[in-house]
DNA sequence: CGACAGAGGTTCACTATTATCACCAACGGT
DNA sequence: ACCGTTGGTGATAATAGTGAACCTCTGTCG
């Protein structure tokens, strides 16, 4: 089926779609809350590409609103295009409308921080976080992609995912180690998974970052198949045997509920 | 100066950006609210691509997040990557988040349709809309660009805009007619611009669609220059030449309000 | 002050990239 | 079974993108 590909295989393996169109999106993932804003030649060290490509990139981006320019700096940041598309989004598949609240919610009863993410390719993409009014706790980065095999969330996702996707998963994506305990084979990825679908949610202590640990549950769509996870993360020391099975609960809970609001179905 | 460009000029004059990269972009304005999920041959047709390179797109899009396949009718939607990128927007440049409230109290002290954009490139980007509680309002499309010579934000943005914005959009685009009383001559446009520029606000009635009237004042930035605008729209049997002053004096408010917000000063 | 390093931006010859057509399998109505 | 759709695929022709070198400007350092 999916055997031959080109045959030029300059670099790993990474054909039939449109490589011009994936580079300059590239580009985008550069901006976060904590760099907003990038100089073109900044930009093109970040994503080693040539000046001159990037900046060609970022024109092509800016026609259509994704990148602006600071007139005074000359740096670019992200356009106010996204708003427009996240408005038309969310109109037809409210998400994040939905999510924060019961976020919010979940961050409040449980003290801890909450946050929502949606399976894009093989990574979660954040939609939506919440933090207790508490001084010591978990920072969830929005524009952080968080990995499948190292996260809660990316376990529960993984454990109700459409068939095939961990096996997929497994052999396009090689497992980063992130900290001493992350899973990085694939024998150990497939026993957590496989105790999170007997379990019903994720839990992971320090696989992703050393001294938080997490709970998560899979959201699920009408065919009863995960597309995303609700998650609490906590610092390690805070979790006790109670306090575990408590959380989960409430993280199901809301998971549940997300679930259906967005007429899905859980298992 | 920017003299020469490439020797071939098949089209009209588009060069140095990307044009793949152009095109790509081009199939995510498709998507709106009322045209939500879009097939994959009626998405080629729409925008007068092939099929195969239509297809190589979404699928470049969707291993970004832009685009997602409904797995039941394996139509294309609008992916949640852009809520992740209007999240990190907003983190950074609030905007949407600033300006909806003062949208609100628009709508309600008007009791007419306000709403609010950005420019990119030659057009406005819708980026907040309210709506009054009453039966006959003005809707606002969220996915529709605004064009600049036919909407009284337009003319607002225009009137404000960096030196040199009219002559550049007189020149690269053709002023489309909307309505029978669009102004689609370049001296018209001209007329109008400044008239504008005097009263400080934009008004046009029936430019764009006919019945339609609307009151627009300009965002400014901390330079004194126009980077949006905000406007109210009502139908035009309902413009006495009262309410025209009473709405013009609130949008200003409005407007004024949120030029300050965002580190900007009115002029 | 003059030289230098780094910034943003631009040019043009070279070539790797994408466009296009014809095709396949599957579905739904007549 | 047919016809008109749909989503999806592959090989060739011709287009579109690449990137080293270059320009200009700003600020800094000896």
């Amino acid at each position: 089926m999916a055997g031959v590909r080109r045959a030029v295989a300059k670099r790993t393996g990474k054909q039939i779609a449109v490589q011009t169109v994936d580079k300059a999106m590239k580009l985008l993932g550069y901006f976060s809350p904590s760099l907003p804003e990038i100089g073109l030649s900044e930009l093109a060290r970040l994503a080693a590409f040539d000046k001159a490509a990037t900046r060609r990139f970022l024109v092509a981006l800016s026609n259509h609103g994704f990148i602006e320019q600071n007139p005074e700096t000359r740096a670019y940041r992200l356009g106010s295009a996204f708003i427009r598309f996240a408005r038309i989004r969310e109109a037809t598949r409210p998400l994040a409308t939905i999510v924060q609240p019961l976020l919010e919610l979940l961050a409040t009863e449980t003290g801890e921080t909450a946050h929502a993410s949606i399976a894009t390719g093989s990574q979660l993409v954040t939609i939506g976080i919440a933090e207790p009014q508490r001084a010591t706790r978990v920072n969830v980065d929005p524009a952080e992609r968080l990995p499948l095999h190292a996260t809660a969330s990316g376990l529960a996702y993984l454990a109700f995912a459409p068939e095939g996707t961990l096996e997929t998963f497994l052999q396009t994506q090689k497992l980063a180690r992130h900290t001493a305990k992350t899973p990085i084979t694939a024998k150990a990825l497939r026993l957590l998974v496989g105790e999170t679908r007997q379990r019903g949610y994720g839990l992971v202590e320090g696989t992703f970052e050393a001294e938080v640990s997490s709970i998560a549950a899979p959201l699920f769509d009408a065919s009863g198949t995960a597309y995303g996870a609700v998650a609490v993360a906590s610092v390690a020391s805070r979790f006790s045997d109670y306090s575990k099975t408590d959380i989960a609960t409430k993280v199901l809970a809301a998971a549940n509920k997300i679930s259906r609001a967005t007429g899905g179905e859980p298992a």
